[in-house]
DNA sequence: GACGGATTAGACCGATTGGTCCACCTCCCC
DNA sequence: GGGGAGGTGGACCAATCGGTCTAATCCGTC
């Protein structure tokens, strides 16, 4: 059950992932994540050799395959579209409570506050794109029309997105597991 | 017409909100805020003691009083709700046009990337709390009940938050004017 | 015109920022 | 055991950070 332990890469990606979704790009200084990651800063500039930035997209992507994964699990179980939207908004919601309800949402923590340049906007973009089309393609899976179910996905996203500062200015993972019903998911 | 030339305290004010609101908290530095606004130091250490951070929250109320006139603007001129709450997003798709796609929300861009401090968060709680309170105000002006028009609001505010993510992300206000019809407000 | 508080101007400060650089140390292959 | 690549440890750096401080200036009141 030891899994092995992990290498300096993947424990920087790690913890910078998480650093930065709780305090956003510039919130989050490379000495604190090479701190919690119990690595120098030699081996930061080794396996990211444009530092901060390079950490980040990483961080990102990390971040994103994480929230595929759970999208997958949420729909894969689910009778219909609604059910699994409803799980999602749940995960989520848990994984709020368990963070202490202080982590935003991975992309637009780690991404959107980083510097303004046009790399970390197509990032973004391109990984919200894939978690919208992740959703749309359940949506079609349980019978939705290619535009519906893409409506669909669009309008989850956003609520997810909107749920989640909501929830972090709150301080309770309450606005996620109202969401469902305000989008007409539940009865 | 020529309205009185703004006073230091107020154009470090204005500009502070801009800046935020495009970087956030973390991503403007204070020697920027002082060049955009055109003050010394002395001015803004005068006028805000504690500096950047009291300088930030006076910039989310100057922002957050903007945010309540665009709302009231928007349902004064509704037949109904489901109009004002288009209207509303609208009027915000048109400013982050104008904008240059780069402005998003002024209250998480300002408070919630700032320092992790209670204070920033009860006070961002605090406005989006005056915003909500303000939309379902308006829904019960239009018949709807009191349960029934902070749900409505609530989940106009969440997402109106994600879709300005959205809208940044991609760089076009079309997610901004396409959540009415996603909320169906529209048909 | 003299006074005095409010405001401005900007030199200056220590701390921290992201980043560079090189000596060193494993570890694997020969 | 020799050698070379991959990776690590951390001293060091210029630039920038937010903030302090004092002198100068403005401006309304006597």
């Amino acid at each position: 059950m030891t899994r092995p332990a992990p290498s300096t890469r993947d424990r920087l990606v790690l913890n910078a992932a998480l650093l930065f979704r709780q305090k956003g790009y510039h919130g989050v200084g490379v000495a604190e994540i090479l701190a919690q990651a119990g690595a120098p800063k030699g081996s930061l500039y080794h396996h990211f050799p444009n530092g901060k930035s390079d950490l980040a997209l990483a961080a990102a992507d990390w971040a994103s395959t994480e929230m595929m994964r759970i999208i997958g699990d949420a729909f894969d179980t689910a009778p219909d579209f609604a059910t699994g939207a409803t799980t999602l908004c749940y995960k989520l919601a848990k994984l709020f409570d368990l963070s202490g309800h202080s982590d935003g949402c991975p992309i637009s923590a780690t991404l959107f506050e980083g510097p303004q340049n046009d790399a970390f906007r197509a990032k973004s973009a391109a990984l919200f794109d894939s978690w919208i089309a992740e959703v749309a393609r359940n949506g079609q899976r349980f019978g939705l029309g290619a535009a519906t179910a893409k409506d669909a996905a669009e309008m989850l996203l956003m609520g997810l997105e909107g749920a989640w500062i909501l929830a972090r200015v709150r301080k309770t993972s309450d606005p996620l597991r109202r969401l469902p019903r305000l989008l007409g998911h539940q009865s």
